[in-house]
DNA sequence: ACATTGACCTGAGAGC
DNA sequence: TGCTCTCAGGTCAATG
């Protein structure tokens, strides 16, 4: 699930729940989630603490615990935010449980275990080991800087566009539906790519990425013309119904129209 | 430099 | 019902 809009709502979740919150106790249930930290190291940077403020890069969740550190959550495939008060509400894959003195829990499930919870004392230095890109939702993020990370690239449109360290945030879901806003077939390549068409694709980009955080990424809420209500119903091209075609693009499952979508640019 | 593949993990859903 | 197979929105390392 977690791709840049998704971890923007569970930001805008967290900030409206589990904020200035004090932090009574925190239990690990499923110790290899954790990444550069022990479960006592980190059951003792939270515990008494408080949530002070979050900030994102990419798909990363960063929370700020009063004291030096800072959370880095990340969700992986199937991670996800839960903040409750009653245990009948505990999502079924809690991987971490931060309770608070005021009864609630927030748990952080991760079905697959592929996310990762870290401590970490400088996110900016933590971003560059990372290596990871500009946020693709920064404001200074604009078409040159878009331009700059695309770069000289020999690679495909799809895969450069969810290359975390040329830009943070775009993943399979995300790059098909900003190509598909951008009429441009996945497996364009990078290099070359036209001074208009890399405009439509930086623009599709941000409209696509708003658009998905505006409907707190409920596939309901997605006007129709949107790929992503389609990919997993129907299969259609919603501009003309054109059966979808899939491929494998760096191993992911890619859907495009190949009647709006072309490899000229 | 890029693409591809498998590993990491678990579970939902399809098909029989 | 129960079994097996395939697939899943991420990332990393090894290989071609």
């Amino acid at each position: 699930m977690p791709e840049l809009p998704d971890v923007a709502v569970f930001k805008q979740y967290l900030d409206a729940t589990a904020l200035h919150r004090r932090i009574k106790g925190t239990s690990i249930k499923s110790r290899n989630i954790l990444g550069n930290s022990s479960a006592q190291k980190l059951q003792r940077r939270l515990k008494g603490q408080k949530f002070q403020r979050s900030r994102r890069h990419g798909k990363y969740l960063f929370i700020k615990v009063s004291g030096e550190k800072w959370l880095a959550l990340h969700f992986g495939m199937t991670g996800f935010l839960k903040y409750f008060k009653d245990a009948k509400e505990a999502p079924g894959h809690t991987r971490l449980l931060i309770e608070f003195s005021n009864d609630y829990q927030l748990a952080y499930d991760c079905q697959r275990k592929l996310g990762r919870v870290n401590l970490v004392r400088d996110v900016e230095k933590f971003i560059r080991e990372k290596e990871l890109g500009p946020d693709a939702l920064d404001p200074n993020f604009d078409l040159p800087a878009f331009r700059q990370a695309l770069g000289a690239a020999q690679a495909t449109v799809k895969s450069a566009l969810m290359n975390q360290k040329r830009l943070a945030g775009i993943g399979n879901i995300y790059s098909d539906e900003i190509l598909f806003h951008a009429g441009l077939h996945p497996q364009s390549k990078t290099h070359g790519l036209h001074e208009k068409t890399a405009k439509r694709l930086f623009q599709s980009m941000k409209k696509v990425l708003r658009a998905a955080i505006r409907c707190r990424v409920e596939p309901d809420r997605f006007p129709s013309s949107y790929l992503l209500p389609h990919r997993n119903g129907d299969r259609c091209c919603p501009r003309c119904g054109q059966k979808l075609r899939r491929t494998k693009i760096g191993g992911r499952t890619s859907y495009y129209c190949s009647k709006h979508q072309n490899r000229r640019h």
